[in-house]
Formats: C-alpha cells, structure tokens, sequence
DNA sequence: TGAACATATGCTAATATATTCATATGAATG
DNA sequence: CATTCATATGAATATATTAGCATATGTTCA
C-alpha cells in the first residue's frame, strides 16, 4: 500500500466483522424478501407475511434480527405492529447488488 | 422525500433469491477480509494468507467461492494464483455498506 | 374481566457453513 | 524425473442459522 494511492484502505479488523455482520442481514432470502417488501413503505406483520409468503413466526423472528441490526424500525398502532426501512442505505446497498447481478 | 424515491420495484422472487446468494458473498468475515485485502489490487494465494492471518487452506476454500460468485477472477503465474476483483460493484457494494456502519 | 386478535419468543430439529487436516494436483527446477 | 513449492480439494468436525411449533405477551373491545 503506497502513500500516494489515491484509493484510502481504512477499514481495521474490527470494521470488516462489523460489515460482514451488515451484509449477513441482506443474505438471506427470507429478510432480503422482507427489506424489497418494505420498499413501499411502513407495513405490518401480517401484510408482510402474505406478501411474502412466509408464516408469522419466521417473519418475526427475522425481523428482529433486521431490527437489531438497525435495517428496519417498528411502532405499534394499537394491536398491529408496523415496520418501516431505518436507513436509506438499505435501499443503495440492495440497488447496488441489483446491477451487480444484472451485468 | 428520500434520495431513493426515484427505484422501480421491479425484483421478482427469482432475483431476490440471487441477491441473497450475491450478498452471502460479502457476508462472512474471511471472504470480506479478502475482498478488501484485493482492493490493493492482484494478489496471489500466500499473500492473502499472510495479510489476513487465515491458513491456506481455509483462503482456498473462500477464494473458490468467491470465484464461483464471480466477484473475483485469476490467473496463473507460474506456481502462483493470482487473484484480483472481478467487478467495481465490488469495491461500490462495500463502500455502501461502510457508509451505513459509519453512521 | 375474558375472548379474540396481532405479534413475539423459547425451544428444537433440520440444514447450511466454515475450518482443519490430509492429500492431490500442477508447475518449476536441479 | 524426483523433489519442492503453491494451490486446490475431499472429508470430517464444529458451529451457526433457519423454520416451525407451542406458547407467551400485549392490545382491543364486548
């Protein structure tokens, strides 16, 4: 690595864990469905179980793990619970692998 | 509104389900180690062990996944591999995913 | 208060994944 | 052409992850 490389490495060790951790988070096919569904905005877990196609119990354990992960956020409206997209990255990072794979 | 606002939806079950494969790629701590050990540019196999601190094997392992996932390529040079990115949505999708953990 | 509804959670079995070890392959060289 | 060096690969083990079931929690409303 030179001085004068324009292209700056800054990622230590510990960074590089913490982005594998992100991108666990897009890896599997459950919660990328669940991120692409919530693209249209707030939605709650039923809403999101029929779009998807998956039972409740599987929705919502992935999207606690999304919500620990800071990729989507809740509030509650009286029983329903509704889940929203937390980050605009979330978006580029999925548009990103999109034109990755459309190459 | 968002900077996003502009995205089509327009990702069927099909891609969804390749993106999730594209982002596995990215999701586990040695391939993401040699990825960004690649942003250097071509290394051959003993260099990434020695950068990342991983045995050969285990880097042989990655380095055909990520090979299978065309996010690298290689060739040889005499008894050495030499492996470089495949693809700038390499270098893009990781930048997106520090900008998300920087926040 | 209790029944009905929406969601969360603990546990478990099935499955997937990563690492390591031992060995194979393939290239260079004396 | 036998040895050494670089890398790949197969098998076994260890670990992580997921989905589904059963049940718990929390909310509404009669």
């Amino acid at each position: 690595m030179t001085e004068n490389d324009y292209m700056i490495k800054d990622l230590g060790e510990e960074e590089l864990l913490e982005l594998a951790e992100l991108f666990k988070m897009f890896a599997d096919s459950t919660r990328i469905k669940i991120l692409y569904d919530l693209f249209d905005g707030e939605k709650n877990v039923s809403e999101i179980c029929e779009d998807i196609e998956m039972n409740q119990s599987a929705v919502s354990h992935q999207l606690k793990a999304l919500k620990t992960g800071k990729l989507v956020k809740s509030r509650r409206e009286g029983k329903a619970i509704y889940y929203s997209l937390d980050d605009d990255h979330v978006k580029t990072i999925i548009e990103m692998g999109k034109e990755h794979i459309e190459e």
